[in-house]
DNA sequence: AGCACGCCGACT
DNA sequence: GTCGGCGTGCTC
């Protein structure tokens, strides 16, 4: 009776595989399986990712699987190649990316059963079909619906019958007996890909422009790795090349798989609609399926075992989404590539967009990156001709032209005494009342949520600060409360200033609650409605709100960045942005980059359905570059200016960055930490390549009574730069102290 | 990460 | 006298 052993990954930040014993008279389990082990104290689930005849764990440490999850078909080695490049490559151990990797339902062995079961049904025979009506009694009134269900398609599946009547499993065993029917039983993912939808129309959709169709047959013809940036201003019609790209695979190939990455959840419904209704009649309605943490737990994980088991032919999700299994992928697509929200910023901080395009590069296939503001990474890589540039220049509806860009000079205005309410200028009120006045719909847009971002008192200078955070507490007027953004820290609005009693104690700057309010005054008889994270807490919350919008409900619609990407608002005409300055002039090297791109695309959802668009952007430096080249549309302008500025001052994309984060007590265990750190690298025979910068304290140092410090580390050379982080690993685990560090691989933020 | 074990301060 | 603080160490 000789045994088996497992090498099994564990959602645990230990490099390393856990060795188990498997009894021989159970199955083989086999790579890619899951598995259930005792560990420690408790039961985990784990990944195989190893079958061996031996092991070197010594005999009296080896435990046995407890279970073995066979009804799931094991991950794919390709899959699991992912998981250990991901792992790899943003230092982590396999574990901590296998297993978050998956729906979390299937980490739970008591709904295994559940998730995986087989598909039972009866199907109705010629005999059954001439007995059944009369055999039952007229007064058994669920035995006849369960009868009517069974006649009605021929066929009745076991759980949906068992919905129909609570003795239906016997029932049917009796009428099966009897020759009436007949019992199918298909093990779970081995059922025939559903066929199409009968008698659905085809749906075209509109003429292609001339740089749509070139766009469309590049990425065609594409038989092996091809990365394609799709560079296409707002409103040109960049998931209409998705959609044609999308077809012409499905028709090519019967059983491929496509993954379609939208930067956040808010986005999934309107492109989930829009693949519904063009794919009607191509594609089973449960082949397109959604990916993202608004999902319940059982829909996730049974939307990802669709995915996995290959029925899924299109999966639409947000970033977790790029971890999904899909056995036959063939096409990838990132919409708004240059999203920051693609990068994770907690547990794996992985970029969704760059694991995209290594999928591509590992299984031989075509990948789209559309953008009408790319990522400098990724215009680079086009630059340097790594990918193709697809360029999508003109809106795509007939008539629809890209909106003018006016700068409105704030400290002109302030010269000229011209009236100004709440930091809404005269020309801004002027645009959204005559836009009120001919129906149509104006945006305003300020990122900065809340009433103000400071309370301060006049005669002392007291600001309210979080006791938690290195930071300044928000105002909240509807709710009445000051609250810490960082860690959500609430407190009542005091009446007078806790340090010196005085009572005028005033709110300073703007947000989106006190923009709503002045709106409500500055444009009497509109109707304002406000979106952003505050207005939208409640699941489901953003999606009534923004189909209040497409309504027409709304006249005025204010918000933070959520406003901004994606949405086609046929009726808006006039986009206000109210204060962008301050990242003009920030340190952080991408702040620029951030800027224009939110501008870009807030500005385009002015005018895209035909009616003329008119963006109006406060500032008061209306001649810095940046304002200019918006003002142009100038995409191309801005970002070679940005690449020379990055090359210049060896920035990404030119260097590749890593940081080592430390939180502690204090700031000086974190520092101390930091410094050991440094100090650890200088060992590593491949850090002569890598630059060491200072540790530094984070810009918000104190966030939950947490002290946060970080180092920077970068290289010219990417392989250096993994080379001297994979070695320095071990060395930072062998620094002890009571505080905890994570690194991350580039980083966004800085 | 959990979850133990293990040795020092304020309480039923 | 214990309950419980979090420092230290292990998990096949």
């Amino acid at each position: 009776m000789t045994a088996g052993f497992v090498r099994v990954a564990l959602d645990h930040p230990l490099p390393v595989l856990y060795d188990y014993r498997y009894p021989a008279s159970a199955p083989a389990p086999q790579p890619g399986m899951l598995v259930r082990v005792p560990f420690g104290r408790r039961d985990v689930v784990g990944l195989v990712c190893e079958v061996d005849s031996h092991s070197d764990v010594p005999a009296d440490k080896l435990r046995d699987v407890s279970a073995v999850c066979a009804a799931c078909p094991p991950l794919s080695g390709q899959w699991l190649e992912l998981a250990a490049f991901a792992a790899d490559y943003y230092q982590r151990g396999l574990g901590e990316v296998a297993l978050p990797g998956l729906p979390q339902a299937l980490r739970d062995p008591s709904r295994w059963n559940r998730l995986l079961a087989p598909e039972e049904r009866y199907r109705l025979l010629p005999a059954g079909r001439e007995a059944l009506p009369e055999a039952l009694p007229a007064r058994a009134q669920a035995l006849r619906r369960l009868a009517e269900a069974l006649a009605e398609t021929g066929e009745l599946d076991l759980a949906d019958a068992k919905a129909l009547h609570p003795k239906a499993a016997p029932t049917l065993e009796s009428w099966r007996e009897a020759g009436w029917v007949e019992y199918e039983r298909v093990e779970f993912g081995a059922g025939p890909v559903a066929a199409k939808c009968a008698g659905a129309e085809t749906v075209q959709g509109p003429t292609l422009s001339d740089e749509q169709a070139a766009a469309v047959d590049a990425i065609q013809a594409a038989r092996s790795f091809a990365p394609f940036l799709l560079h296409g201003v707002t409103g040109s019609g960049k998931t209409e090349v998705y959609l044609r790209a999308l077809a012409a695979l499905l028709e090519r190939e019967p059983d491929a798989q496509a993954l379609v990455l939208v930067p956040e959840i808010n986005l999934t419904p309107q492109f989930e609609a829009a693949f519904r209704t063009r794919f009607a009649a191509t594609l089973a309605d449960d082949a397109i399926v959604t990916l993202h943490s608004g999902l319940a737990e059982g829909e996730r994980a049974r939307n990802w075992l669709a995915a996995h088991t290959g029925r899924a032919r299109i999966v639409l999700g947000t970033r977790l989404a790029v971890l999904a299994s899909l056995p036959r992928l063939a096409m990838l697509v990132v919409d708004e590539e240059h999203d920051p929200a693609y990068k994770q910023q907690e547990g794996l901080r992985y970029s969704a967009r760059d694991l995209a395009v290594w999928r591509a590069k590992q299984l031989g296939v075509p990948v789209v990156l559309g953008s009408a503001t790319p990522s400098l990474e990724s215009w680079w890589q086009a630059e340097q001709g790594r990918y193709t540039r697809l360029t999508l220049s003109r809106r795509a509806i007939a008539d629809a032209v890209l909106p003018a860009i006016r700068l409105i000079d704030l400290e002109e205005e302030r010269r000229r005494g011209r009236a100004s309410f709440e930091g809404l200028s005269g020309p801004l009120v002027a645009a959204m009342k005559a836009r009120l006045e001919r129906g149509e719909q104006s945006l305003v847009f300020l990122n900065r949520r809340g009433y103000a971002p400071v309370l301060s008192c006049d005669a002392c200078g007291w600001v309210a600060g979080c006791p938690r955070c290195s930071a300044y507490v928000v105002l909240h007027k509807p709710e009445r409360a000051l609250r810490c953004h960082h860690c959500g820290w609430e407190s009542r609005i005091p009446r007078s200033c806790p340090d010196c009693g005085n009572v005028d104690i005033a709110p300073m700057g703007r947000g989106t609650q006190r923009i709503e309010e002045a709106l409500a005054s500055a444009v009497p008889g509109a109707r304002v409605l406000r979106i952003d994270a505050d207005s939208t807490r409640r699941k489901g919350s953003a999606q009534a709100l923004f189909s209040d919008v497409h309504a027409g409900d709304v006249d005025i619609l204010v918000g933070t960045q959520m406003i901004a990407k994606g949405h086609d608002f046929q009726r808006v005409s006039l986009v206000g942005v109210i204060n962008a300055d301050n990242a003009l002039f920030s340190h952080d090297f991408r702040a620029s980059e951030r800027l224009f791109s939110q501008l870009m695309q807030v500005s385009g959802r002015a005018g895209r359905a035909g009616l003329p668009g008119e963006v109006l952007v406060q500032t008061r430096y209306p001649r810095h570059a940046l304002y200019h080249a918006l003002a142009r549309h100038d995409y191309v302008g801005f970002a070679n200016t940005q690449l020379t500025e990055r090359r210049d001052a060896h920035l990404p994309p030119f260097v590749y960055q890593a940081l080592l984060r430390a939180e502690g007590r204090t700031l000086e265990a974190a520092l101390e930490f930091l410094s050991q750190a440094a100090h650890a690298l200088t060992a590593i025979p491949a850090s002569e390549r890598v630059t060491v910068y200072d540790a530094v304290p984070l810009t918000i140092v104190k966030v939950m009574n947490v002290h946060r410090a970080q180092l920077l580390v970068e290289s010219q050379s990417r392989a250096a730069l993994q080379a001297t982080l994979r070695a320095w690993q071990p060395a930072l685990r062998a620094l002890r102290g009571v505080l905890r560090w994570n690194v991350e691989v580039d980083p966004l933020d800085i």
